[in-house]
RNA sequence: UGGGGCAUGGUGCAACGGCAGCACAGCGGACUUUGAAUCCGUUGAUCCAGGUUCGAAUCCUGGUGCCCCGGCCA
């Protein structure tokens, strides 16, 4: 029923809410989106922002944007900006339910008191290292803190003085009292509060102890009446904690589902590395179109739409599995297909005279966008003239069988315009090909001659006179090995960072009507691939574009097994 | 036997006791004013061993492999 309307597949998880909807543990579905502001969001993200608002929108039910902000050291509010930017872009709508974990520090405190009265929680004045050394081992139990029996007054006590600012940091925490021997680490007596004498991005200096995420998480998802609280695998442990809180506290029950996190091959998807690539000049920046994060994809000339389906077709499940970024690429170029306007480009000019063409004589071509639609296709006028570029790699001297385009004596369509045949090849000194003469075919004006004679080969080309210089940047896998964290002894990821990940063409020739494209609107250069100006760096004076996908080139992969 | 979780073509996801299917990748072909797209065809999988059953990817038992957990991070 709710695969029609949305088109979402089942999947474990809403298996479990079927049940939930069925034996009335709820009966409705409330998600959230739960970032911690202390990055930008990546491609992994995206797929638990799709699966939540997803899951919600196929049960007519809700999402709030929550920023998971209990820990101030890490957190700003440039990071916050971008998510709810890139959230909004990915097409997702809060409403009014923007929340902050910050938000709740008061009522999160309450709930505490409350623990520390039923004798269920307590302040601990062991240090780190102490605690490190109580917790025990995985095969040994933990041992009681010597504070663990503290009277409730004194907990009381301690607990308002330590929010007071009485304390140092690190001197005491405040402690769930549950079971030093659990061998789930997360029930030995974990922190609730730590202190924490630091400025926070939403409450600034008022508070001096801040909760931890068990603890604060469960808390604001029951504040929130959130049904089903969606997180990832690395949490199961945690489930137990999670229902403690909310049991002891006998407060709104949200059911934590933990789902496989996307790994793609070929890429880090970990913030701290991210963090590192940036701060370490790998990349740009955050948004570099190289990241895999939601702003560099953006920059790149991905479409919401594009990572949105790719979120579709990866589905969910609980198995920790390495998608290929193939799958990814396909669905990017799948999306611009359908929405690209065709466009000329050469990225490695190579001039081409024709020596028949009347010197001063210029045309001027109407040419669809959508050279499929031809008659409801909106157009563009592209110029001719007597000497335009071509693409180097479409002349070769000597060429292989099957080899389509242009060399000596051989007849190719230049695209919407004539058909023309190479009849000299100029040189430099040094025997690099700087020039081709050719003669053209009057009669074959638009790329069709009336006698039917078949020609194999459509080039792409740019009058010179009209051309629009344009820098290209070309990417490749920010790293070059699948998994870039197999590395040798001793090694880090970075060591696989791909040297030749940026390639720029300072200079490539663009049909005119390039000079007016828009930030982010795609573009497919015929024969070449998918761009779209840069929204960063690309002006009308200097245009920037950034290849965001290449086509398939099934003549390129020809010759790499002819050389293999 | 510390605890928790996961195993289906090369990759990701389905099949919920009844013919193992979809997408990507691969391979072959058709078409083509993009060596793209499109269209058609096709190779290829249930971790292992037992058991229950007319029938098992699915249920049971025992193995094996991989992932997570000893932050006052999330």
């Amino acid at each position: 029923m709710s695969e029609e309307t949305t088109g979402t597949r089942s999947n474990f998880i809403t298996d479990i809410i079927d049940e939930h909807l069925e034996n009335g543990r709820f009966d409705h579905v409330h998600t959230r989106f739960p970032p911690e502001p202390n990055g930008y969001l990546h491609i992994g993200h995206a797929k638990s922002i799709c699966l939540n608002f997803g899951v919600a929108e196929q049960y007519n039910g809700l999402t709030n944007l929550r920023f998971d902000d209990t820990n101030p050291t890490k957190e700003e509010v440039e990071y916050v900006e971008s998510i709810k930017a890139d959230v909004k872009w990915l097409g997702f709508d809060w409403d009014d339910r923007l929340f902050y974990a910050s938000d709740y520090f008061d009522p999160l405190f309450d709930y505490a008191i409350q623990l520390i009265k039923k004798g269920k929680a307590f302040v601990c004045d062991l240090s780190a290292e102490e605690l490190r050394e109580y917790r025990g081992t995985l095969t040994k139990p933990g041992r009681n803190s010597p504070y663990r029996d503290r009277s409730i007054e004194e907990n009381l006590d301690l607990f308002q003085r330590m929010k007071a600012g009485e304390f140092a940091d690190g001197s005491r925490t405040l402690r769930a009292k549950i079971d030093m021997s659990s061998p789930n680490f997360n029930m030995r007596d974990p922190v609730m509060y730590r202190i924490l004498h630091e400025s926070h991005h939403n409450t600034g200096d008022e508070w001096c102890i801040y909760p931890m995420y068990d603890y604060a998480h469960a808390l604001s998802d029951s504040l929130e009446h959130i049904t089903h609280s969606i997180c990832t695998l690395e949490f199961e442990d945690h489930r137990p904690l999670y229902d403690w809180f909310l049991d002891q506290l006998g407060v709104w029950h949200s059911q934590q589902i933990e789902f496989a996190r996307l790994d793609l091959t070929y890429t880090v998807m970990s913030k701290r590395k991210l963090l590192q690539l940036v701060k370490e000049g790998y990349v740009s920046g955050w948004d570099d179109p190289r990241m895999p994060t939601i702003s560099g994809m953006r920059r790149r000339g991905y479409t919401p739409e594009a990572i949105r389906a790719f979120a579709d077709t990866i589905g969910v499940s609980k198995a920790n599995s390495m998608v290929d970024v193939e799958l990814l690429e396909h669905v990017v170029r799948d999306d611009l297909n359908n929405r690209a306007r065709r466009v000329m480009a050469v990225l490695e000019p190579l001039k081409v005279i024709i020596d028949n063409y009347p010197e001063e004589l210029e045309e001027e071509f109407e040419v669809p966008y959508f050279p499929w639609d031809r008659d409801d296709s909106p157009t563009r006028m592209v110029p001719f003239s007597r000497e335009i570029y071509v693409e180097r790699s479409d002349f070769m001297e000597d060429p292989p069988k099957k080899f389509y385009r242009l060399s000596p004596g051989t007849e190719v369509r230049l695209m919407n315009a004539y058909y023309i045949t190479c009849t000299d090849v100029i040189k430099d000194d040094s025997g690099n090909v700087v020039e081709l003469h050719c003669t053209y075919d009057p009669e074959s004006q638009g790329g069709m001659s009336p006698d039917g004679r078949k020609v194999r080969g459509t080039l792409h080309w740019v009058s010179a006179r009209h051309a629009v210089e344009a820098e290209c940047c070309l990417y490749d896998y920010l790293f070059t090995k699948a998994d870039p964290y197999e590395v040798e002894e001793g090694g880090q990821f970075t060591d696989n960072v791909n040297p030749d990940s940026l390639t720029v063409i300072p200079n490539a020739k663009l049909e005119p009507s390039l000079r007016t494209a828009q930030a982010c609107e795609p573009f497919q250069f015929m024969r070449q691939g998918y761009f779209c100006a840069d929204y960063g760096d690309s002006s009308p004076e200097h245009l920037v574009f950034n290849r965001t996908i290449s086509l398939v080139d099934t003549w390129a992969k020809m010759q790499k097994q002819r050389e293999g």
